[in-house]
DNA sequence: GTTCTGCATGGCGAAATACACCATTTGCAT
DNA sequence: ATGCAAATGGTGTATTTCGCCATGCAGAAC
């Protein structure tokens, strides 16, 4: 077959109607890409990729049925070569990582203009990795913070980080994690800088929001 | 004139360019309607109404500088006879409300099908207001009810609560918010406190908890 | 045994933020 | 007109943040 015939093959997995038709029509100003099909939910989607093995998966990370990095781990799960890239309006790089290690090979911001949209799929075709700006300067800083992404960011922490963590992600103050603890406000305080450094966020409300989002997910 | 020549003529204020593309092309695709032009902050969408004198402008609600009901009423003072539709990722019946009362004429979800968004686009055009169907459930639930928006906690915020606690909710610091809205940091420490009046909690660090929940539930 | 390293602890001072109370202005409704 | 709600922001005090540094205390390395 000739590149007329053979075109790259993609499918869009957005819960949003018109998000996907926005995606479509700047994909199909593209003479070398396809947009074989499209889907809202998990389990069409499943069923998308298998009957179409596409080259590449679109996958809007807020799905309502589940979430989209779920979707992520079920479509490698079924053993295909496809490239997967995820878009999100959610700048924060906590949900990159997770993106990036549940199997995509790519992270997008809905912030960002068109041609970073080809780009960033010309760059996961090919195999490579691709981060919007923004988000990328928050994982640099993580792993400036400290060490190469391990399996679990959470991983770095000491257990009295970690536990100072979980009570921040409930909810309590400075001053109430300290009391609770039994130690001074000092001590809290010194764990949330190095908890800052290790988990790469600058602000404390930062640290706050991935405390919380950290809870809501295990429980 | 003819009806060749006299296209209806359509804005779209919205800060996600994909989803820009998407409402453009669907609405390309009647041949009566025509995207005389687009933006993505308030700022730009004022100029652009103000030189394009659109029949039709169509706001994302969840614009990031200020949001889009600010923009609703601000266009309104420019009195024009321009009708509004907002568009939005929220089912709450509470933006709705909040939309319909600043001036628009409609509220559409972006999970509806693009049918759906015709129909609301015509339906705003003859003048009429267009709700989306399962919204509109929620608000007649909410008139039957008897109470204005009985049980919703966060019915009680006026807009710029609102909108200061969904910022909250997004993980910014005072400061930062009070940068993005261009107040002082003094009149979000107010805010804050009314919040937490409002909400019944007694520490920031509650108030950030439940304002980025609420985020996760409906984001 | 000494040295090195990682962890928990917390003191210090400048800057930022929270907190409570209040004043002004504007818009809206009666 | 009068009254009310909303948004803005100023004041003064208390608290927290933030970066830097110091101590004590383990266990590992030499």
């Amino acid at each position: 077959m000739t590149d007329q015939t053979a075109k790259t093959k993609i499918v869009i997995i957005d819960d949003h109607p018109m998000m996907r038709d926005g995606l479509t029509m700047r994909i199909l100003s593209q003479s070398d890409l396809d947009v074989c099909g499209q889907a809202a939910t998990q389990d069409e989607a499943i069923e998308l990729v298998k009957d179409s093995n596409p080259d590449l998966v679109l996958i809007d990370i807020s799905l309502k049925s589940g979430n989209g990095i779920e979707l992520v781990k079920r479509i490698r799960l079924l053993n295909t070569t496809t490239k997967m890239l995820i878009v999100s309006a959610f700048q924060e790089s906590l949900y990159a990582e997770r993106a990036l290690r549940a199997g995509a090979l790519g992270y997008l911001n809905k912030q960002e203009t068109n041609e970073k949209l080809i780009e960033a799929i010309r760059t996961v075709l090919r195999g490579e990795t691709f981060v919007s700006p923004d988000t990328t300067q928050r994982l640099v800083a993580q792993v400036l913070g400290k060490k190469p992404l391990a399996n679990d960011p959470l991983a770095v922490l000491t257990d009295r980080e970690l536990e100072i963590f979980r009570l921040i992600g409930a909810g309590f103050s400075t001053s109430a994690i300290a009391h609770q603890l039994f130690v001074s406000t000092h001590t809290v305080d010194t764990h949330r800088e190095n908890l800052k450094k290790k988990l790469g966020v600058k602000s404390g409300a930062e640290l706050n929001l991935k405390a919380i989002h950290s809870m809501l997910e295990s429980g």
